[in-house]
DNA sequence: GAAACGCCTTGACGAGAATCAATTGCTCTG
DNA sequence: CAGAGCAATTGATTCTCGTCAAGGCGTTTC
């Protein structure tokens, strides 16, 4: 089981779907159409959330209409935990078919207390995820436009599906990315030209693409 | 027990050192001198630690020099736990006589596997932290450079020590400053310059301020 | 007490990215 | 297939903030 983003400066992402997926069965499955809200900001938080199959993405909204995505979710990846009670972002789906487990927190709750190993799991989890946002505090923080979107790429290269063979995904829109990267869309789509005329990377359509000189890219990174 | 960093947008740190101050006798009381390194990057992350008196950095350097403090260590702060075997980021005292107790992670570790109280009070710190690391997203991403001084006063304010009266010390550099919040030194200075001559807070000296218009002072915050 | 040093502030300038504006391409719908 | 509407790209301009440079203030040291 994953919760999100590696790449430079990251924390590597266990695939561990298969150790935890007895739990899929104590939770509820659904399925939401591209746009569909998981769970509002604001929310009362008393489910935990697995993403089976698709893409979601995590975000808040400021008062002034920033958007700020604190985290793309992909299959595997466990949220909808927190502190408090309630969520403070929210989650929309970005595919149509993505389907997601529910689990009611209580339960969660219930099964740590009496299963030790349980709860050093989701323990695991938790600190993988602190380890992640530190990392993202460090791209958020200290790089350039170019550094960021080339830190991106190569997070959704490690991220993908193994068998398509080169050929990477992008199931998120180009603004998505951008309230990812806190950069500008235009920025975004700038440095993807940038990058795409040095022959680092190569574009089948605006949503799916293949490294071409991996070193230039990690050699854009900020570590 | 707290973790760090509340302020516009961010978890609520619970008060709560008293809650787990027992476990401090499990652990080997240190102090240190201001400067001085607790662990440092790519250390092996054997021990948790506790902040009891003064405070601490935990940052990064990049490979190129650049630096960025993930967080600020206050009275409390439990920290130095991960989900890899290493720390990624290194610890430095900022006051001198601050003092620290030290945990071995392996006791730690079988401590929460046989007491679910326990376990859960961890757990409880983690999420916490990740609701905090999640703000600082935010922080970091959508604000101007006026708007992450304004919410890092704010943020002060709320973890100094009730009995001040109103005076908030600032135990870290202006330096400290500028790699927390991921701007130059030099707008941090304009931006407290602005934030004074607006009559909104108020310096005894460098190092001491108070907040005059408390109103103002939010409205300059991103949410 | 003078010199040296680090910390903080202020000013001038320039770079990088945001914003504004316009065009193209793609997809969905009727 | 045409038109609407959104996604993506590109260009022109603006603006925030980083960088460079210099000077002030406070503290330490001998």
């Amino acid at each position: 089981m994953q919760l999100a983003t590696p790449g430079p400066h990251c924390a590597p992402r266990t695939p561990v779907i298969a150790r935890l997926s007895p739990m899929d069965s104590l939770g509820t499955w659904r399925s939401y159409e591209a746009g569909e809200t998981v769970y509002g900001q604001e929310d009362v938080g008393d489910h935990w959330y697995r993403l089976l199959e698709g893409a979601a993405r995590k975000c808040t909204l400021t008062s002034d209409g920033r958007r700020q995505i604190v985290d793309f979710l992909m299959p595997g990846d466990l949220f909808g935990f927190h502190a408090g009670s309630r969520h403070d972002c929210s989650v929309e789906c970005i595919t149509s078919d993505t389907t997601m487990v529910r689990f009611q927190r209580q339960q969660m709750e219930s099964l740590m207390e009496s299963d030790p190993h349980f709860a050093r799991r989701v323990r695991e989890i938790a600190f993988a995820s602190i380890d992640r946002m530190q990392s993202r505090t460090i791209l958020l923080g200290r790089s350039r436009a170019l550094e960021r979107v080339s830190g991106f790429l190569i997070e959704m290269v490690s991220r993908a599906s193994p068998e398509t063979k080169g050929i990477v995904g992008l199931p998120m829109s180009r603004y998505d990315i951008a309230d990812y990267l806190a950069i500008a869309v235009e920025t975004v789509s700038r440095s993807l030209t940038t990058l795409r005329s040095e022959q680092v990377i190569a574009f089948l359509d605006a949503r799916h693409f293949r490294i071409v000189n991996r070193r230039a890219l990690e050699a854009q990174c900020c570590n």
